[in-house]
DNA sequence: ACAGCCATGTAACTTGTTACATGATTTT
DNA sequence: AAAATCATGTAACAAGTTACATGGCTGT
C-alpha cells in the first residue's frame, strides 16, 4: 500500500494532478525510489473507485486533471501515519541464507561471501556520498543516507554472526 | 519472487509435493512467515507455465502429486542465490517519514515517537526470546533472531537521527 | 530541427494472497 | 466422536509495474 498511502499523503497537502504526484512523490524521497508515472494514473483510478480521491477542478483547455482527497482518504491516511511499521514481510535476504543452510547442494559460505562483498561495497559508496554532503542538502537525502548505512551495517553485522554460527555447527558436527 | 525461488530451493533438494513444500518451507523459515498452502500450488501452476518444474512420480491411488525442479528451474535457483539481494525496495518506513515531514499537517515527532515506541516494544520481545534460547535450537530460529534484532537496532538507531536532524532544522528555521 | 521534459492514459501482466470447497488420515 | 493436521485445488482479487501510444512545450 505504500504508493496508494504515498500519493493520498502529497494530495492531503493539496490537489495535485497526476505528473505533479510523481514529482511530488520522487522529491520527497530524493530521487532514490523513481516511480513510473503510468502507475501514478492506474493507482489513481484504483484510489478514486474506493472513493479516497476525486477529481477536482477545471478540467479546461490544458486538459491536466486533478485530484482531490476525500474524508474517507484521509481517514485512510490518518490510519496509516498512526500505525507504526511493524509487520515482517518476508525477508529475501534471510529466507535466501537459511534456504541455503538448508541445501546440501549449496555452499552456504559462498553465498553469505558474495552478499557481504556487495554489501561492503554498497556501503563504502554510502559512506562517500554522505562525507560529500553539505548541512545545505535536502534532509531527505540526508535521512535517506543515513538509513542505507545503518541498514548495510546491520546486515553485514548479521551475515557476520551467520558465519560464526555455521563454523559453530560445523564444529560441534565433526565432533 | 521470495516465494517462486523457494519453492525451486526446496524442490532441487528432491521432489516434492505441494503440502510438503509448504511444510518444508515453515521448517527452515523457522515458522515465522506462514505459507497459505493455496499459494503453494498457484506457485506451483506458474513454475510449471514457466517450465521451471514438472510433474514426477506416479499419481496413484493416494494422488498427491510431486513436482521436480527442471534444469532450466536449476539455472533460475543458481541465478539467484548468485546475486546479492541489494536493490532497495521502496522502504515504508523511510517514506513514511519523509513524506510526514514534507506534509505540514502532520505531526512527524509524534510519527516517530509512536514508532520507536513500537519497536522497542518489539525489540524487548525478541532479546527475551532470545534469552530463552538454547543451543540445542534449531539454527534457523537462533538466525532469525539475530537478524530482527539487528534490524530493530538499527530502526531505533535512525529514528533517533530524524529526531537530532529534525531538531536541527528547527533551530535553524527559528534563527 | 531535435532532445528532453511535461503530461495523460491504457492494456497487459506479475507476484502475492486469501477464501472457499472438499476430503482423507491421525491424534486426542 | 471430535478436533487437528494432511492434502489438493480454484476463483478472485490487490498492488505493483512496465510498455506503449500520444501529444504539447521548452531550451539548445
Amino acid at each position: 500500500m505504500t504508493v496508494r498511502n504515498s500519493l493520498l499523503a502529497i494530495l492531503a497537502e493539496q490537489p495535485t494532478h497526476g505528473y505533479g504526484l510523481k514529482s511530488s512523490f520522487e522529491r520527497n524521497t530524493a530521487g532514490l525510489w523513481p516511480l513510473n508515472v503510468g502507475q501514478v494514473y492506474t493507482t489513481l483510478g484504483r484510489l478514486e473507485r474506493d472513493g479516497f480521491v476525486k477529481p477536482w477542478g477545471k478540467v479546461t483547455e490544458r486538459a491536466r486533471q486533478s485530484w482531490k482527497i476525500t474524508a474517507a482518504g484521509r481517514k485512510t491516511l490518518t490510519d496509516w501515519f498512526e500505525s507504526p511499521v511493524e509487520d515482517r514481510p518476508r525477508d529475501e535476504l534471510a529466507i535466501k541464507v537459511l534456504l541455503a543452510i538448508a541445501a546440501d547442494s549449496v555452499d552456504v559460505r559462498e553465498i553469505i561471501h558474495r552478499q557481504r562483498v556487495a554489501t561492503m561495497e554498497r556501503l563504502q559508496q554510502l559512506t562517500r556520498a554522505k562525507r560529500k554532503t553539505d548541512p545545505k542538502d535536502d534532509l531527505s537525502t540526508v535521512l535517506l543516507l543515513d538509513l542505507q548505512i545503518l541498514r548495510a551495517d546491520s546486515e553485514i553485522k548479521w551475515l557476520d554472526v551467520c558465519e560464526q554460527r555455521l563454523r559453530g555447527r560445523r564444529r560441534r558436527d565433526t565432533l
